[in-house]
DNA sequence: TAATTCCATTGACCTATGTTAAGACTTTGG
DNA sequence: CCAAAGTCTTAACATAGGTCAATGGAATTA
């Protein structure tokens, strides 16, 4: 079934009759996206809150020079979205695009009203979720100021191991907030340092 | 009234009958805090959300190094706390510490849930404010990776314009994520270049 | 399959910010 | 009211990472 992981992944939190499953599997549509293509667009209103079965997305604002920022990667497992255009119909602040072929399922905001009604204790999962991911970007935000460039480069390593495999390198250093070139001196010194 | 500036900082968001001031009134605590007292310790668990009545408040992370990085401030009708240290019970990811003589109105978690449940439009009220929050550190992140110091000090005069008066100058250095050198340097090219 | 675009790497050079150290001025606490 | 602690500035030097340019390989597309 199509919706099994999503399942698992909210019963981490909450325990979910099998009425609760039914109405999650209703609530929750499955939607293809290919490789390029967009989950929404930063300055449109975001519709969509997607949860990842397969695939990776990239999360990146574009600046005013228009230079691209990855904020974050989506794996599957993970949620992505705007939370603020989803439920306050403001303009996105970031861009979704897809890496690969990817699989999610999503759902649109007055469905989602509509779930918290029918399972309300889902509030409470996705204020934790919020939580966890202002902790994120506090954490980002530290890093960023406070540690080299190969500090934070093995610690996405140490987070996302696999990461190397999954995104080209030149977002992993949009990630890390350094250019591409900076990137690849980076590896070659720490491979030289290791022998 | 002690609690006037909450009362209208939350009609922003929502209506409130007589009977919810008199709720809400009840629920929060005036609280003092002389200079350099703390609200809550960085590792402890942080009991207490409190929306700033007056005064100034530094919001902190000390690293492993021991180095200070300063997250935030906070200024009269803002709120400080570690929400899921709060809500969850989890060690705080940070400190808060005044910087002046401060006035506070504080709330505990069971009185919070307490609350929410009397006036449950705050719910979406408190939501709102967390999605800022992520918003604002989201922004904090990409400016740290992709502004120079100097666009990060203006950016911060202009969104609060008296803030050199409020704290001293290392702090703020401390929130741009540089030294107090560098910003006394910064400061210095700046005054230079507009002559 | 050719043509084109995209991607990773390298090197030379540049700049913003960190590092260290010193001195003057201000505030705090006994 | 003095001593001590904290704050701001300046300067000389070091370094991480940006900028620019060139190259070769890989992946897309016609």
């Amino acid at each position: 079934m199509q919706h099994e992981d999503l399942i698992n992944y909210i019963e981490q939190y909450i325990t979910l009759s099998d009425a609760d499953k039914q109405i999650i599997c209703d609530s929750y549509k499955v939607m293809h996206l290919d490789k390029k293509e967009f989950l929404f667009h930063q300055g449109d209103r975001c519709e969509t809150e997607a949860f990842v079965l397969n695939g990776t997305l990239r999360v990146f604002y574009s600046d005013d020079k228009g230079n691209e920022h990855v904020l974050n990667f989506a794996l599957p497992t993970w949620w992505v979205g705007d939370i603020t255009s989803f439920y306050e119909g403001s303009p996105a602040f970031m861009s979704v695009q897809a890496l690969e072929p990817s699989e999610l399922l999503v759902i649109r905001p007055e469905q989602k009203e509509e779930l918290f009604k029918k399972i309300p204790a889902l509030e409470r999962m996705f204020r934790i979720i919020i939580q966890k991911h202002l902790t994120s970007y506090q954490n980002r935000f530290l890093a960023a100021i406070s540690k080299t460039a190969d500090e934070r480069y093995m610690n996405l390593l140490a987070r996302i191991p696999n990461i190397e495999q999954l995104v080209p390198q030149h977002q992993i250093a949009s990630y890390l907030g350094i250019l591409p070139e900076s990137l690849s001196r980076l590896k070659r010194k720490l491979i030289e340092a290791k022998k």
